[in-house]
Parts: C-alpha cells; sequence; structure tokens
RNA sequence: GCCGCUAUCGUCUAACGGUUAGGACUUCAGAUUCUCAAUCUGGCAAUCGGGGUUCGAUUCCCCGUAGCGGUACCA
C-alpha cells in the first residue's frame, strides 16, 4: 500500500466451460480498459469449480482468445509452449505471486476458510436431502413465499454434525443470512442496491464433492489476491448481496463493485451459443480482425461521448470510465460488425492484408506456395475496399488465377449489338498492343485508354463493358484497368483475344 | 410464484432540467459510373403509459406496463 492507497487490480475470472465468447471478451476488455487507465492490474483467474462443466481446451481457448486480442494480463495461468506434454495442467505455468490462479487447484484454501466460517458460526453443516429441498421449494413457491432454504441443520450441534459426518453421510456446509435487516451496496454502474435479508437464500459454500461453490470461491480468491474492483456481467447482481455478507463473515473489506449490463440475442434474451455465433474464435476465423472485434464490443453499453465510432485501444483507455456505462442490456448488431470490420480492412497496411488474407485463399484452394506474390497484392489491393471480412476474400477472385468461361451475351453493353461489340474489342486489343507495359498500370492504363476512346469518339460502355467482362468472365467486377493491371499485360491480351473469338 | 434490474429511431448510442431530440449501422432516394463495390449528398425512423415536482421534463419522484436477469451441491 502507497500513499495514493491500494494499487488498483482487477480480474476476468471466466469459467472454462466452453469457448470465450463474445460477452465474456467484453468483460475482459472492460477489465483490462479498468485496470490500463489507472495503471493497475489486471488478473486472468479460472473457475472452474464445477468439475462436471469443464470442457476440454477450454483453459487454452480463453488464454489464446485473449492474447489474439491483446488483452494481456499481468498474472493469470499462462501456456507453457516449451512443454509439450499431454495433459493441459502440465502445459499451464503461473504468473503472478498468488499460487495457482485455477480454482481446482486451489481446494485446500477453500476449505481452510470454510471451517473457519463453521468456527465463528456462521456457517452450517447441511444434511438435507435434494428431495427434502425439492419439496419444500414447491410449498413456497404455492404459498407465495419466496423459496430459500428454511435453516433446518442450523439446530444440529457441531459435535452431532461431525458424528455424522464421520459415518459417511454427505453434507454440504451453508452460509447463515441474518434474518433482519438488509444488505446493501454501491455499484459502480447501478447504483444503490439493496436486497432485504429475509429474501436472502442460505447458499452453499462447500458442495458435498468437497468442491466450493462459486460465492465461496470467488469471495475467498478476490481477497486473497488483491482484488479491489468486481468487474462483472449483471447476472451477478442479484447475488452479490451473499458476497457481502461472506465477506463480512470473513471479516474481510469489500472491493468495489461494477456489474455490465448483459449481452444479448436478437430476442432481448441472454447472449447464448444457441441464437448465433457467441465464440470469439469463431469471428477470429471467419477474418474479423481482433481490432474490429473489440471496438465493435466496447461500444456496446459504453460510449467515451461524441460522434467518433472508430477508437484505438490506446483511445479507449483514455476515455474509460465505469461510471459512464449504460444499465440496459445491448443486442448485438452484426451489420455494424460487418461495417466496422470493413472500415478495420480498408485502413490495413496491403503487405499486412495480404498475409492475413493468404491463409484464406489457401484454405480454398486459389493460391499455393508457387502463386505470383505480386499477383496476390494487387488481387488484395483491388478488393480491400469490397471485402467485410477476411474470409470474403475468396468470394468472386476465382477469375484471377483461371481463364474464364465466356458467353458471347455477357460481352455486350446493353445499349451496344454483338457486331459493334466485335469491332470495338478488335480495335481496342490493337491499341492496348501498341501500350508500353509500363502504362499497364490501373491509373495510367486508364488515362491513355480513356483518352484513346475520345480520339476514336467510342463509347466508354461500348468499350468498357466488354473490357471488363472479357478480363472477368463476370457481370460485376472490379474495373477493367484493376483488372488489366492485376492480371499483367499477357494475361490481359490473350483474354481479350479469347473472347472475340467468341463473337 | 418470489426477488432484483432496466426502458431514446429496427439495432448500438448522444443530449448540466431549456436542442428543430444529435451520431453510427441498416434501409430508401439521388450523384458518380462500363458493372459491382467504394465514395459523396439527401430522406424515413425514437423519448413505453399515467400521474406528480418544476416557469419548463428524455432527464428527478411515484404508480402501472413490458422486457430481461436471478431464484442450483452451474458459473
Amino acid at each position: 500500500m502507497s500513499i495514493f492507497g491500494p494499487k488498483i487490480k482487477v480480474r476476468f475470472a471466466p469459467s472454462p466451460t466452453g469457448f470465450l465468447h463474445i460477452g465474456g471478451l467484453r468483460t475482459a476488455l472492460y477489465n483490462y480498459l479498468f485496470a490500463k487507465k489507472n495503471k493497475g492490474s489486471f488478473i486472468l483467474r479460472i473457475e472452474d469449480t464445477d468439475s462436471k462443466r469443464k470442457v476440454e481446451g477450454g483453459v487454452e481457448n480463453i488464454i489464446n482468445t485473449l492474447h489474439s486480442c491483446e488483452l494481456n494480463y499481468d498474472e493469470g495461468p499462462i501456456l507453457n509452449q516449451k512443454l509439450k506434454v499431454k495433459s493441459q495442467k502440465s502445459k499451464i505455468k503461473e504468473k503472478g505471486n498468488n499460487g495457482s490462479y485455477i480454482q481446482s487447484e486451489r481446494l485446500p484454501i477453500y476449505k481452510h476458510y470454510v471451517e473457519r466460517l463453521i468456527e465463528k458460526g456462521t456457517a452450517y453443516y447441511c444434511f438435507c436431502s435434494a428431495e427434502k429441498l425439492e419439496e419444500e421449494k414447491k410449498k413456497q413457491q404455492a404459498e407465495k413465499l419466496p423459496t430459500k432454504y428454511g435453516g433446518h441443520c442450523i439446530k444440529n450441534t457441531k459435535e452431532d454434525a461431525e458424528k455424522r459426518i464421520k459415518n459417511g453421510e454427505k453434507y454440504v456446509i451453508r452460509l447463515k443470512i441474518p434474518e433482519n435487516g438488509s444488505t446493501e451496496f454501491e455499484d459502480e454502474v447501478y447504483g444503490k442496491i439493496s436486497i432485504k435479508n429475509e429474501f436472502i437464500d442460505h447458499q452453499v459454500l462447500l458442495k458435498s464433492d468437497g468442491f466450493p461453490t462459486y460465492h465461496l470461491a470467488n469471495v475467498v480468491d478476490d481477497h486473497l489476491m488483491g482484488v479491489t474492483h468486481v468487474i462483472r456481467g449483471e447476472e451477478w447482481l442479484p447475488s452479490t448481496p451473499k458476497h457481502i455478507l461472506l465477506y463480512e463473515a470473513l471479516g474481510w473489506p469489500l472491493p468495489k463493485f461494477a456489474h455490465l449490463p448483459l449481452l444479448l440475442n436478437p430476442d432481448k434474451s441472454k447472449l447464448s451459443k444457441r441464437q448465433g455465433d457467441v465464440a470469439v474464435e469463431d469471428y477470429l476465423k471467419k477474418g474479423y480482425l481482433p481490432e474490429a472485434l473489440i471496438n465493435f464490443v466496447a461500444l456496446l453499453g459504453w460510449n467515451p461521448k461524441g460522434d467518433q465510432e472508430i477508437y484505438t485501444l490506446k483511445e479507449f483507455i483514455r476515455y474509460f470510465d465505469l461510471k459512464s456505462i449504460n444499465k440496459s442490456g445491448a443486442v448485438l448488431n452484426k451489420e455494424k460488425l460487418d461495417w466496422m470490420n470493413g472500415e478495420y480492412i480498408k485502413a490495413k497496411p496491403i503487405k499486412e492484408l495480404t498475409e492475413l488474407c493468404v491463409p484464406y485463399l489457401k484454405d480454398a484452394g486459389l493460391v499455393t506456395k508457387k502463386t505470383d506474390k505480386k499477383l496476390i497484392e494487387k488481387i488484395i489491393k483491388i478488393e480491400q475496399g469490397r471485402i467485410k471480412t477476411l474470409q470474403e476474400i475468396t468470394e468472386g477472385v476465382e477469375f484471377f488465377f483461371k481463364k474464364p468461361d465466356y458467353v458471347a451475351e455477357l460481352l455486350i453493353w446493353k445499349k451496344s449489338d454483338k457486331k459493334e461489340t466485335k469491332t470495338i474489342l478488335t480495335t481496342l486489343l490493337k491499341f492496348l498492343e501498341t501500350l508500353p507495359k509500363g502504362k499497364f498500370e490501373e491509373e495510367k492504363l486508364e488515362k491513355e485508354t480513356q483518352r484513346w476512346l475520345k480520339k476514336e469518339n467510342i463509347n466508354t460502355g461500348d468499350a468498357l463493358w466488354p473490357m471488363r467482362t472479357a478480363l472477368s468472365g463476370q457481370k460485376a467486377s472490379p474495373s477493367p484497368f484493376e483488372l488489366a493491371w492485376a492480371l499483367g499485360k499477357a494475361e490481359a491480351l490473350q483474354r481479350i483475344k479469347d473472347a472475340i473469338k467468341k463473337l
């Protein structure tokens, strides 16, 4: 602790029950932004206290995806690339001084604190069966009462409980909740939240399999790891009073809480896998740029004010403010993401964009190692303003690599006819043949050709439509000059010759 | 059922209690043009309802309505 108070520390604490999804990305981002803004630190903690729901490779996916999006954390599990060991666990190392950042590896710690609560009398053993609890709940619902555990096992003496445990009876440990009064806190986003204690359930802290529940593990770790601000999804808002009671029972100071509005499906329900794509990895695979994804997700539920739409991560850090986060959920607007991704693609330097696109072209079988690098770069330059995702680079570029099949009708402009087209294309070919290779660059070529058309008194449409379709074989395509430039003089002239034969 | 949260164009959002309620995406029209895309110009489109408070409510308060979240030995 310094004279400026404790260092700001936040955490992103996902459970590895699948792949990192777009909502998790935003939570991670806001945590990251808040940490950077305040010169604090950002930690990653894996909350895998439900062994049933653990997904193989989930931890790696989270780490890799965060890394792809450049949301680097200061503490947390890291992948040990050098150790090529089969088991996931041994591939993961720690970065930071708090022991493991994976909760399943911290079990003794939770056990220690839950025992302390038992000693203090703020937690108790519970032996009630699932059936009994179910029955109780039904009864409460029928009577329009809040559903919660009735606290039957509170009256068990410690000695009695220990005897039953020795006899092998299954048990859980629950938190005692005060019967009266209410629990209140000031949320950084939602403001004052107050819940009457009579509505708070006696939360299970330790499950019968010896694992802690989220509530226990979360509170213990946040405290032990020095977390000052808990920034998490709004779905946690209703259980925050339980956490506060837990902090109090353990005699620990409270962190600040900031709950984030939910990300929603188009039907306004909580974002889920069932409705469209939510895995960040899938977006990345389709060719959404990490910067675009970050930009998009940052503006869902928060806004730096003003009319700007495109921001760098640095700008986001500069402008970020927990207090200006919205309170209502946000539906993902896919069209806007596409537009934004297109903007990022347009802003990319060609060399860089080419490198990003080549894997997609290879996957589609359009290019190989032997393909001319220059040709690929030219194609990328032409397509840059047209594609919304990297994946789209594979659409409608086949003709660059393969001679098109012509149909005579395609070659004729709407205001022209077959005979005229043939004549014009033939004279155009002669003209192009006379042009030196150096003039075969899109802008120069356009200038020269336009000048020639004027001189010959030929309508641009009469000449350029056939020229373009001869080069591409497509109704819709980039301009004839771009195409000729990309294909090169020899190939371009050959295609025009082939086209003339069809007329 | 119970508890909680929320409410501005279709969507994301802006608006010290005073604005012709602004911007972006989408969409439509026009310009440009050999086609597509891009670009430029313009248009359509919103304060959930009812009460207060106030000279004046999108903004503050209450009620209603709707939506969502929670209600697990899931997180």
